[in-house]
DNA sequence: AAAAGTTTTGCAATCGATTGCGAAATATAA
DNA sequence: TTATATTTCGCAATCGATTGCAAAACTTTT
């Protein structure tokens, strides 16, 4: 069922029909009204693509992320797809896995595919190889990148103060009277380097001595929340040796919180009366767990509504700044 | 960079340059080599929508999802988008909400977009709206429902044997001594209830009296676990009051297990000591929680995969059946 | 060296839309 | 009624590819 067919039917020409379909002045209303009824009466729809070869606008948006399954991305895929959708584009969406080269491959699918702007989702888009791969194959469209920055002459950017996020985390703790903070990092991502510098800075700032003194590596990649929490766990052990006076453990993200709670518990030190613990992600997990846990609320559905809105900004040129930041707010549960 | 800007460089017509991307016979090697040469150093890359255009062939699939947050949805969705992105083909993903009629929509939308294919993921796909949608906009294209089934000639369905699934969890129950059984129920789709059927039926078997005598109901559509945790510590409240003998929970999902964990925990009752707690989905949460949680595995990423394969097959008209059914497996953990 | 057979290539149509521009139809003015 | 202005519509080109068929360019044979 092609705009043809219609035309024949309607004994007027295809132009007639474009021009019904799209609202264009200078039709009859007597034709317009034929040729609708037509239209829905066969249930004829719009090649979008044969429409975009024309219009050179493709009206697809692409969204890369490095796995779906991890939840906070995925929060961020629904609500921007949504919010484009809304505004008439289709998301093609791909889970690209870590590997720098892939990311490239899926680049170059998107290319082939026309977006017209793209979302680069998590903090591990930095790698050069996207970068050149970007600059090769989209090099015309608008590219945000959420919580990372991408020196390219179309990227955009959309971040949140983890630094800052991470002091208010400290300052809880300092105001339920713990003195002796240890801090648990996570993979060395942009991101969490931001966040140890927030604690160091607190610490510095409370007179508590050299943060990275205070601090033990949990490093992984894992999309599996269950591997997290294991290196939660081991990383439990180690503060509780290394630092026995422990009175409060911030950690880099929940899944590695909720690890440290289970070994805590299994060696009875009751949280938060001998340790008060503090996670970051405001995830499920916080709330399942017992007792819930403190966190720092990321923000995930403002950030991800904003670089969407970024980009829609992009596309009229329209966009106020190249980078936007946006405010964490820490969450005061039983934990702490 | 279209195909004849590199025709012309090359000092050949477009056809050759076509034929030499499609690697079709009939062009000189020398040729050959020259264009290849031309198109790998202008970065070139087809328009795959042009293309399709001619062949008629999009190389799109649809998803279809209720909505991506939740989380065997998105292990869904994660499997799906690598077997057919590995086999050419371009997933669109839509998060259509519960509304029927906002389904049609997203269908249409995928009729505009000319898909090949659609996967509908959930049970919630069954209304007439949808339907009707499917048989006006894709008639054509094979239609594969994942966990649940549609009366069409292009409809394909993948199923898991809850009901069977449900009888082993009772039996894991059974062989732990328990004989005061509760059951608690989630909304009354087609998938539970099977299970609430399966539920009865090994109730029956074991001589414990009507199931549905041992059902408390708990229904509600939440995309959000929290809400589902919830759901499940008042049914708990419920059982314990109704039915205060009892030594044995089966929930419908785990999210609900969850929640009678809490409930049970916060009333000092011993799992499994004093109640045994099952739930079914083999989720993250009954890995985070304490004691850990015995579950019915729902085999997601099997399932999907076939799907996946079940919608290539049908592609090739090679499809051995246009139903598949897969079986669950009992996890038997701490909470049993 | 000409004829016949093969291998390479290009022309032009096609897919399903949109759109500038000119022509036809209608409305208005003289 | 004719001239002019204004609407309304259709022709044909275009977007970026693919492909059947015929023409051109080579090989091989005689």
């Amino acid at each position: 069922m092609t705009i043809y067919d219609i035309a024949k039917k309607a004994g007027v020409s295809a132009s007639t029909v474009s021009r019904v379909i799209n609202n264009k002045p200078g039709i009859r209303e007597s034709t317009r009204k034929r040729v609708q009824k037509l239209l829905d009466e066969s249930g004829y729809t719009p090649d979008i693509s044969a429409r975009g070869l024309v219009t050179q606008a493709s009206r697809f948006i692409g969204i890369l992320i490095e796995d779906i399954r991890v939840s906070h991305h995925t929060e961020s895929v629904y609500v921007i797809e949504q919010e484009m959708t809304r505004h008439g584009y289709t998301c093609i969406t791909f889970s690209t896995g870590a590997d720098p080269c892939q990311k490239a491959k899926y680049i170059e699918i998107l290319e082939q595919r026309r977006v017209e702007g793209v979302i680069l989702i998590g903090s591990m888009f930095g790698a050069d190889e996207v970068r050149n791969a970007i600059r090769r194959h989209l090099p015309e469209v608008p590219v945000v990148i959420v919580n990372g920055m991408l020196d390219l002459p179309n990227a955009y950017s959309v971040l949140i103060d983890e630094e800052r996020g991470t002091e208010d985390c400290v300052a809880l703790l300092l105001r339920k009277n713990r003195r002796y903070l240890a801090y648990l990092m996570d993979v060395p991502t942009p991101a969490n380097l931001h966040k140890l510098q927030g604690f160091c800075t607190a610490m510095q700032r409370a007179g508590l001595g050299d943060g990275k003194a205070h601090t033990v590596y949990a490093p992984g990649m894992d999309t599996n929340p269950i591997a997290s929490i294991a290196r939660g766990r081991e990383a439990a052990k180690e503060i509780l040796q290394k630092m026995p006076d422990t009175d409060g453990i911030l950690c880099s993200t929940d899944a590695l919180a909720i690890g440290c709670l289970q070994e805590l518990q299994s060696r009875k030190i009751r949280v938060p009366e001998d340790i008060a613990l503090v996670g970051v992600d405001n995830s499920v997990y916080g709330l399942v767990c017992s007792p819930t846990l403190s966190t720092l609320d990321n923000k995930l559905a403002e950030v991800s509504l904003s670089s969407a809105r970024l980009l829609l900004d992009a596309f009229e040129q329209k966009a106020l700044s190249r980078k936007l930041m946006l405010f964490t707010e820490v969450i005061e549960r039983e934990s702490s």
